[in-house]
DNA sequence: ACCTATTCATAAGG
DNA sequence: TCCTTATGAATAGGT
């Protein structure tokens, strides 16, 4: 296939035969593995070279893949004892891969958190800087985002209890006629100031405005208003 | 891969995951055969698709070559039904406690890879943040103790060639003596500066400065010396 | 299903 | 087994 592309046939010279079956076994589980990872499929590779040696590939359990196979593949000569051997043998190797998993996750978990950086080389060092530099950012950015949706949701309520407020100072407005007012509009400038200083003022704080519209009212109003704010 | 390199990771756009499944089996398949043919080994193949239909290749029988397998995959002695029960309850549990924590572990890998942070309240944003500042700050500082120690290195070997090469010189002045000498010092002269030389100028490389100490002594040695440089 | 630019795999040789 | 290099193969992305 390179550099005098080789014909498919078995190769004589036991040496090349044997350099090519390393080669090429490992090319093959790599193939296997993309495949699996990329495709997201359930594959299962078995080789034996010639001497016996077993090599495998499988990215879930083999003996579950297996068995699957032998399920799709119509094999009914299956009995109870076999069953349970093969169940065994199948939770064993998922406890294995597992305790291997969990592993290699902690040790990954221990050098995203900068501890137990004797093991790495420089290179993996850097590597581990890099990705930490883009999580960073991107957690930066995502607590930007949640800051920004408070502050819009804060916004909203601020504009809210002003609004109510408004309708408030308004009802209690078209209760004083009783009192003879020798200014006109019987009050509803107040109103009015109040709503206009909440659309022009969004960003400040709710505390001086509301106080300050609480002064007005309660030199306006010598009678006690309803405060039912629900 | 090919144009624009794809990441060792599952496909997210079904059509392409499709796709690309469908060429890479058959590459599979094709180098699975090859690989059989070319080295005369038994090799089974099982891939399932994402929606479960199968694909193998086997050279010999496929039932075969599993039961090789089989046995070849750890014969794990188990005499009794009871014992085959207890164990397998175990092992359930085990099973079920590691996935457990491997679930937990990869969800906070993904959290400190800053990917899927939509489900992180905003003080887990900020902790996670903190605790990244912290990592690294941790891993600058194993990097530049990686760095400085591997300068260190670097300058010891540095020192110990330039010792090298003036031992090197004053022995081979040394051996100068039979030559009847008009200039006083036998010599001598052509190691002084040498080391002169070396001791000054350490940054700079040292093809140039041997070169000159060769030519020197090649042009005053007509019988060959020993050059065992160890 | 086919095409092509590009990366990959690997035969040959140390 | 590992490295290097030249070259044929595999294949991602597009049509």
């Amino acid at each position: 296939m390179v550099r005098g592309k080789v014909e498919l046939r078995r190769i004589e010279n036991a040496a090349s035969r044997q350099v090519t079956f390393s080669k090429r076994r490992s090319g093959l589980m790599k193939k296997a593995r993309e495949l699996s990872v990329l495709c997201d499929a359930e594959i299962a590779v078995i080789v034996f070279s010639q001497r016996g040696r077993l090599s495998e590939f499988s990215n879930h359990e083999m003996q579950k893949t297996i068995a699957r196979y032998q399920k799709h593949a119509g094999v009914v000569g299956v009995d109870k004892r076999d069953t349970d051997y093969y169940c065994i043998q199948q939770l064993k190797q998922e406890s294995a891969s597992m305790a291997k998993k969990i592993e290699q996750l902690e040790a990954s978990r221990r050098k995203l958190l900068g501890e137990q950086l004797g093991s790495c080389s420089l290179e993996e060092i850097r590597n581990l800087g890099e990705q930490l530099e883009r999580s960073l950012a991107n957690i930066r950015l995502r607590k930007d985002e949640m800051v920004m949706e408070q502050m819009k949701q804060l916004r909203l309520q601020e504009r809210e209890l002003l609004r109510q407020k408004a309708t408030l100072c308004e009802k209690c407005s078209e209760n004083i006629p009783r009192e003879p007012s020798r200014r006109a509009g019987t009050g509803n400038e107040v109103a009015a100031a109040a709503t206009g200083t909440a659309a022009a003022g969004s960003s400040v704080g709710l505390s001086n405005e509301s106080s300050t519209v609480e002064t007005t009212l309660s030199i306006g109003l010598p009678t006690a208003p309803r405060w039912d704010l629900n």
